[in-house]
Parts: structure tokens; C-alpha cells; sequence
DNA sequence: AACAGCCCGATTGTTGACAATTTCAACGAC
DNA sequence: GTCGTTGAAATTGTCAACAATCGGGCTGTT
């Protein structure tokens, strides 16, 4: 599934790497924190030579920012990037719907009903919900990238926005709320592949991701509008 | 113009990084060869540390590619990777087409003619075609590119992407063998722009690059055909 | 002659020390 | 009291030496 992470890498600057990364999606270290080459160094137990290269990988997929001489901190999502990201998320697994249409297995295809078949089942039991949709939707959308047999694509997407996005759900604690509807559009998507309608699996895999942008835009103004309120 | 090189870097490691990202791209160290990081940091005066973050930083941007405890070689791009390539620039700058519609200032619209104008007067003295069709091609993509004021999608396309072009560019001596149709099709987007029309503006972009692309696998298809006569 | 195993050279991975730069606080002048 | 200056501490940038791993060639056997 992991496009990027050798699962047991072989080198301490690969651990390190992985480690770090998911320390900062997961919010274990904070958001727009300040971070010490020295303090994280002794954190992990290495020196600061493969801290440095990690931090540098880091860096290219922005989720550490580093000013030169003074130091590196975890990148903060404001509403407008997680804005663009979504602009770009729609162009991009667009394509992949596109082409997973043309080019995905029949076994893939059929994996793909089993993904749907499962988030109906948990949607009935309502259990756990937040963890499972969260899981279930990145499940979901792997697949299709991963359909496309573009392996740019896929590294694009999965390698280096993903990790934004899920950032950016940590940060808020935040999951669909608009489970149903977009289970229905999960479903025609599907449809759409099984179909090799490739031109129909773009057009509702953007409605389907303009569809969540339009709604953090949303919730961005209620929540804007309610801090304004509470200022006054 | 440039999203990622800060003009005159401060650190080794950044001049090191644009240096080698320059060297690379235009063959001068000519893709699939074997890079030695001894060798390098004696070329560029500096030491294995600065040169290490360097060549991770450019394993990211899939310009180098490493194999643990072996070493690293230039990437060299196939035929299949090129099309990979566009098919995510077909989404990518279908969507910066679009956003540039909605969110370009007059100037920067304007700016878009002069680039037009500019081009046609080369296409008419045709002196040093293949240079300035090369530059005069990226300046226009990049412009518009930019006009979408989304930096996440900016640094996809000239951050990374682009690199890779350029470097097939190079690496194959290769030139749009179409320039007229590239400008008409050219006239037609930046008229979309003006005209406010996003979905009109997306919809040209596509078609654009799409063409470039079944170009290329034509081209593609009769180098083919040309190997497999020679080999009989 | 072909193949397996071993050893040595070369290259990469890692470390700790040294140099350069920034930040912050104390001090003094206005 | 405020602002500018200076100096020291802390942090980042850089380097050169040490350790670990891999590839190729040699040797010996079948």
C-alpha cells in the first residue's frame, strides 16, 4: 500500500524519516512548534547527520518549514491551503478516476465493491464511526490512485498530499459529515470503472471532492463568523 | 519566477542542491550514470554533509535515485514515464488554466498577450527556432501556471514536474514539432482567460497537452518500429 | 569449464567535534 | 522610559574520521 516507505527501511536516516513524519501527522508534535536538530536527535536516538537528511525530505513535502541558520518548525495548515489542496486533489484523482477506468484488473475492480460493501456495513452499525469513515474514505480513494497505474500520480497524491490532508484531520479532529451522501457517490464512482466509462468516473470523482471542498468553505465561514462574534 | 531556489542561497547545501539540480537537468551528468559522492563533493568543493542533504532533496524531486549502501544514479526517464508526466500535467494545468480565469489580475492577463505576441514574431523570422520555442513554450505554461495563485499547484508543476520535462527536453534534443497548432491553440486559452470562461479555459489546456502527449507516443510508436528494423 | 565460497577494496552510512550565525538579555546613552 | 549596542549562550551549518555494507575478483572444488 505505502508508496514510499520501505517497511523495515535499512537505514537510520530512512527510520528516522518515517518516524518523524508520522510523529507530525499524527499532531504528536504540535503544529507550528519550533523543532531542535539536537533535542529531536537525542528523541530518536541518532545523531544529527540523519536527522538532517529527514529533515530535509521533510522539508521538500512541506510539512517542516526551515529558515536558514535560525531553525525548523512543523508546518501549520490554514484554511486556505487545505483549499488548495483540494483544488489540486480534484485535478488529480479526477485523472485517476479517468484512468483507473481504462486500466484497472477485474480483481481490482472487485476489491473495490469489497471496500464499498464494508463502509455500508460500518455506516448501519454506527460504530466507531469517526475512526472507521476516516480510514475507510483514505481506503477507498488508495485504491482508485492505485487503479490508475500512473505511479507519478500515485506519488504525487499518496506520497505528498495525503499526508497533508490527514494532518489536517488530526489537527481538527474533524471527519465527514456528510457520511451518506458521499457513500452514494462512492458507489456511482464504482459503477462508473466497472463501466469503463472513464470520462464519467473524472466527472464524479471532482464533483464528488469539489463536493467536501465546498463544504470546509463552509464550515470556514461559520467558524470565521463565530469568532467574530465571541470577539466582540 | 523561480518557486524553490532562493536567488543566491545561504548555505552550502542549497547551492550544492541548485548546482547539482542544474547539472542534472541539463545532462551534464548525463542520466543513468553513477554519481559518487566523493567524487561530487570534490567537483563542488564541499564536504559529504552538505552534499548528502542535497542529493536527498533531489531523490524526492525523482531527479536521482538511490539504492541503499550501492549509490546513486542519475534518473533517466523511459518513454512511459514521459507519459505518466503528462497525463498529470493535462490535470494539473487543466486546473491551473481554470483558476487563472477566475483569479488573474488584468496585468497579469495582459502580461499573457505580450508573451503571445512575442512568440508569434519568432514563429515569423524563425531564427534559433528550437531555443526560444523551448523558452518562449515553458514562459507561457508558467505564467498561467502561476495566474492561478495556488502555490500547492505552482510548486507541483515548476517545483517538480517541470524538471523532469526539461530534462527530457534535453536529454532527447527534443522540440514541439507543431509550433503553429501549439500557437493557435495557445491564442485560444489566453482569449478563454480574458474572457472569464474557467471551464472553457480547462477544457483548451486539456485538449493541448493531450495533443502533445499523442505526439509523443506517435513518436514514440515509430522510434519502435525503427529499432526493431534495425535489429532484423 | 563452471560454480560456490571467501576475502579485500571501495563506497556509503554514521558519528562527534568545530565553525559560523542568530537570538536574547543586559547595559548604557539619549 | 525607550532605543540602540554589545556580548555571550545556544543553535544551526560544516567538516573529517570511523564503522558498516556491498561488489568483484580470486581460489579451490566438482
Amino acid at each position: 500500500m505505502s508508496v514510499t516507505a520501505p517497511e523495515s527501511a535499512r537505514t537510520l536516516a530512512d527510520r528516522v524519516f518515517a518516524r518523524l513524519q508520522d510523529d507530525i501527522v499524527r499532531g504528536e508534535i504540535p503544529p507550528g512548534s519550533k523543532v531542535s536538530e539536537t533535542e529531536l536527535a537525542g528523541r530518536y536516538g541518532v545523531s544529527r547527520g540523519p536527522l538532517r537528511e529527514a529533515i530535509r525530505r521533510l522539508e521538500s513535502r512541506k510539512l517542516l518549514e526551515r529558515v536558514v541558520h535560525v531553525g525548523t518548525r512543523v508546518a501549520s495548515l490554514s484554511f486556505d491551503d487545505l483549499i488548495e489542496i483540494y483544488h489540486v486533489r480534484e485535478a488529480l484523482e479526477g485523472m485517476a478516476a479517468r484512468l483507473a477506468a481504462e486500466q484497472m484488473s477485474a480483481e481490482e475492480v472487485s476489491g473495490l465493491y469489497d471496500v464499498l460493501a464494508q463502509h455500508e456495513q460500518q455506516q448501519d452499525l454506527q460504530q466507531d464511526t469517526a475512526y472507521f469513515q476516516r480510514e475507510g474514505d483514505l481506503d477507498f480513494h488508495y485504491r482508485i490512485i492505485q487503479g490508475s497505474h500512473n505511479g507519478t500520480l500515485s506519488q504525487m497524491l499518496i506520497g505528498e498530499l495525503y499526508h497533508l490532508v490527514r494532518m489536517y484531520r488530526y489537527q481538527f479532529s474533524s471527519v465527514a459529515n456528510r457520511p451518506q451522501k458521499a457513500l452514494n457517490e462512492h458507489r456511482r464512482i464504482v459503477e462508473a470503472i466497472e463501466a469503463r466509462d472513464g470520462e464519467m468516473a473524472e466527472l464524479l470523482m471532482r464533483r464528488h471532492i469539489s463536493s467536501a471542498r465546498k463544504n470546509i468553505e463552509t464550515q470556514y465561514a461559520a467558524h470565521k463568523a463565530e469568532n467574530l462574534k465571541s470577539d466582540n
